[in-house]
This record gives structure tokens, C-alpha cells and sequence, in this order.
DNA sequence: GTCGTCATTCTTGGATCCAATAGACGCGTA
DNA sequence: TACGCGTCTATTGGATCCAAGAATGACGAC
């Protein structure tokens, strides 16, 4: 128990456990297992429940349980939609009062990204799926936002834009391939057009830039879901046939 | 108790007395108050003050107690900007999607609003406050919004727009005046201007009326929060002189 | 007279216990 | 054999009970 009360703890947990795709979307979470498993009663496992459902992340179905929500292709286009509004204010926002230090850092997480990026295509080339890298991939994207976040200092749209960034992270797959490295170096890119633009002090350039990366961002996800879908249901026809 | 289980439908009702000011900001909620007053035991209750604490408008202080949050002017501020960020994004996507019912129902709406805003104009000329009709001038307005909500078929901005509007609703005070009469007006003005520009099927054009308009609201806010301070510190100052 | 310390009390955090609901299973009958 | 009914069990929702931490006030030392 690192802090605070055991309900909040177990609410940390569980929001990490099932954000990283480690509590597939569609389990239900039993509270007696959730209690034995985390050496605590149900009273705090339930409390922490509550706080998931206000966030989004389950749903409660009253005496049947809770369940992990799965989120639609619309769902997450929305999510999309509405961080890339959010995200244009806060780069807007975060652009006259970047410091050299931020930018520094920025400059850091950009080439972290790049980097990453490089080994995933790498990867790809490779044959191989490697969840595990792909995941250190999407903490090396959010890690270049999270700068400008830090920058605008404006913790209510911090807030707002990690809430509609958390929906999308529950899915526990990942794919790869030559059809989709354009678009993994096209971010790689946006990135460095954005923080030029930041660098500049151009609020309205990094503004528009910041939201066309979200929404490609988006397109870049559904990409990946839509060959995730074909890898997977060939398998399943194949195996049934 | 209306649907669901108790900690639900004790939630709703919490949340509806913080928002109406009922419960003031920096109240202390008492557990066993609470679970007596509603005449269940404390273990919905937590479980209620939970899900209000992940939705922000209250804190848990451990082993202290639960506070309603109160806002700062920047934390307002900062709610503003972010509903003009989703409300033009949903003016936006909205204004394709109007049917001629939904456009009445803006009409509506808005003359709604512009009645509402002359009574309260008129109360303030009689020189006398009046919460219950300034709460009411609150909700027209909401109204009006709601309708653009709803057709835009974004849940997801509706969700964190009114996650957003809640915020600033917890300030039981409100202010009217000659000074602000031309404020208040504006707003009336500024939901036509919305409303004729989706009826024109100009997305970009509602868009940015709906932005400057959320921004022109906030502006009005802060008016009425600095007259309210003027005029309570005045009192105060003589009563302590 | 003031400051610090210790005990008491009040309130919360957590555990356990009981009730109520939904689903599964089996039995009987058509 | 298939369908309907009743029971039985697994699991949640809610109440009560116990422990632990923080505020308060009294007492004593300086």
C-alpha cells in the first residue's frame, strides 16, 4: 500500500491493470476475488469499483457485477475527437510559456518517440508481435504530450484529455506491418512539425498542427484495429470451416 | 428511491445539492449525517462520496472527512475554456445533423432563455435577488445547450461538457445590475447568432459563435463572482470596523 | 500566563455479517 | 422430448461491528 486509503490504492491498481489490457474489456470482475486477491475485504474493492464507474472504465449491471467496458468504433472516434480538441487548446495554451527547459524536454520525448517508433517498425519487419514493445510505444507518445500538458498548466484539461485518453488503451492488441509504417513515422513527424511550431512561438500553427496529429493519431488506431479484426477472424473462419 | 441501488440514487441527489448550491462549497459532509438524513447506513453513503470524488466535486481528506470542493477563479476559468473547446466541437458536428425538430426545439429554447433573461433583468431593476430565478435563468441556458448536445450525438463530449459545466455551478451567490444588464443581453444575442448560423448549415460559422459565446459567458460569470465579493466584503468590513 | 503533552472522544476506514436478487439446475408434466 | 415451475446456490447490496487516526480539551511544567 504505497498511500493514502486501501480503496484508492486498489482503484490505482485496477485502473493501470485494466488500461494496460492486463483485465481484458468484457471480464466481470467478481469483488470476493478482487478482496482475496488484494488481501483486503470487499468493502474497499467495492468503494474503488465505485470510483471506476465514475470514471468510465466498468460499468455497474446492479446484482449481476461489474463489468470492463469495451468501447465501439465510435467510441473511440469520439475519444479521438475530443482529445484533439483539447489537446489544440492546451498546445495553443502551453506555447507562449514554454520554458528552453521544456523544450528541452520535448525535444528528449520526441526523440524517445522516434526511437521507439524505429524498433516497432523494426519489429514489424521482423514478423514478430511484441505487446510489450508496442506498449512502450504508446508511453513514448503520451510522454511527448504529457510535456505540453505539464507546460499549459491547466490541470482541468490535463484531466479531461488523460480521462479520454485512458478509453482507448483497453485493447490488448497491437499490430504491425509495411502497410502501416507511413503512418507509425507519419506521428514521428507531426511530433517534430509541432514542437518546431511550439519553438517558433507560432500558438495558432502549433494549434492546428497538434489537432491534425490527434485525429491522425485516431485513423492510425483504427488501422491497427481493422488489421488486428482481419488477423483474427481468418483464423476463427479457417478453424470453423 | 427511484431506480437502482441506493448508492446511485444517493449520488444523484448529493450531486444535485452541491450543484444547486444547496450544499455549499467547503461543507464538510458528515457520514453518519448523511446516512441518517437519507435513512441508510454509511455504507452507501461511501459509496456515493466516492463516485462524487472521482467526478471531482468533492475530496476525500483521509481520515478527515469529505469536503466539497470549492472553485478558484482560475480552476472557472479553466472550466470555460475547456466547454468552449467541446461546445464549438459539438456546434460543429451538430449542425449537419439538425432536423427541422430539432432547429424548434432550439427556437424554442432560446426564446426560453430570452425570458428568463428579461425577468431577471427586470428583478434586478426592482432591486431584489432573487437565487430561485437566477437558478432558473441557469438551467434555460443549459437547455439551450442540451439541445445542441443532444444533436450532435457525441456522447462522449456531452459527457465531459456537463462534467465541465458542473464545476461551476457551486457558488450559491448570484449578482444582477444596470452593469451587467448588457451582459446578460449578450447572451440572448449570441444564442440567436448560434442558432441562425446552423440553420444556415454553416458548421464553421456556428463553431466559432458557439466558442466566443461559451468564452462570453465565462466573462459574465466572473463579473457576477467579483460584484458578489464586492458586495459581501463590504458588509463585512463595516461589521468588523 | 503560555506552551507542550497526554488522554479522551469523535469520525473515518475496514471487516464481517445478513438480506435480497438473479441465474442454474432439476423435477414433473404435457 | 420439450416446456414450465420451483428450489437452490452463487454473488451482490446493505447493515452492523471493530480498529485506527485525528481533533479537542485538560492538566502540568516552565
Amino acid at each position: 500500500m504505497s498511500e493514502g486509503t486501501k480503496a484508492d490504492d486498489l482503484a490505482l491498481a485496477l485502473e493501470e491493470a485494466i488500461v494496460s489490457g492486463e483485465i481484458p474489456p468484457g471480464s466481470v470482475l467478481r469483488q470476493e476475488h478482487l478482496s482475496e486477491q488484494f488481501r483486503v475485504s470487499r468493502t474497499p474493492v467495492r468503494e474503488a469499483l465505485r470510483r471506476l464507474a465514475a470514471l468510465g472504465l466498468v460499468t455497474f449491471e446492479p446484482n449481476r457485477g461489474v463489468r470492463v467496458r469495451s468501447l465501439s468504433r465510435d467510441e473511440l472516434r469520439e475519444a479521438f475527437l475530443v482529445r484533439a480538441e483539447l489537446e489544440s487548446l492546451a498546445t495553443e495554451i502551453a506555447t507562449p510559456k514554454m520554458t528552453p527547459a521544456d523544450l528541452a524536454r520535448l525535444e528528449e520525448a520526441e526523440r524517445a518517440f522516434a526511437r521507439a517508433t524505429e524498433e516497432l517498425v523494426e519489429m514489424s519487419h521482423a514478423g514478430r508481435q511484441d505487446l510489450q514493445l508496442a506498449r512502450r510505444w504508446l508511453l513514448a507518445n503520451h510522454a511527448f504530450h504529457d510535456v505540453i500538458y505539464a507546460a499549459a498548466q491547466v490541470p482541468l484539461i490535463e484531466r479531461m484529455a488523460k480521462a479520454a485518453r485512458r478509453t482507448f488503451l483497453v485493447k490488448p492488441v497491437w499490430a504491425t506491418g509495411a502497410d502501416l509504417d507511413d503512418l507509425y513515422r507519419r506521428n514521428v513527424a507531426q511530433h517534430r512539425a509541432i514542437r518546431e511550431a511550439i519553438a517558433a512561438r507560432s500558438p495558432e500553427g502549433a494549434r492546428v498542427l497538434a489537432r491534425e496529429h490527434v485525429l491522425s493519431s485516431g485513423r492510425l488506431l483504427e488501422a491497427i484495429l481493422d488489421k488486428v479484426a482481419a488477423q483474427t477472424r481468418e483464423p476463427l473462419l479457417t478453424g470453423s470451416a
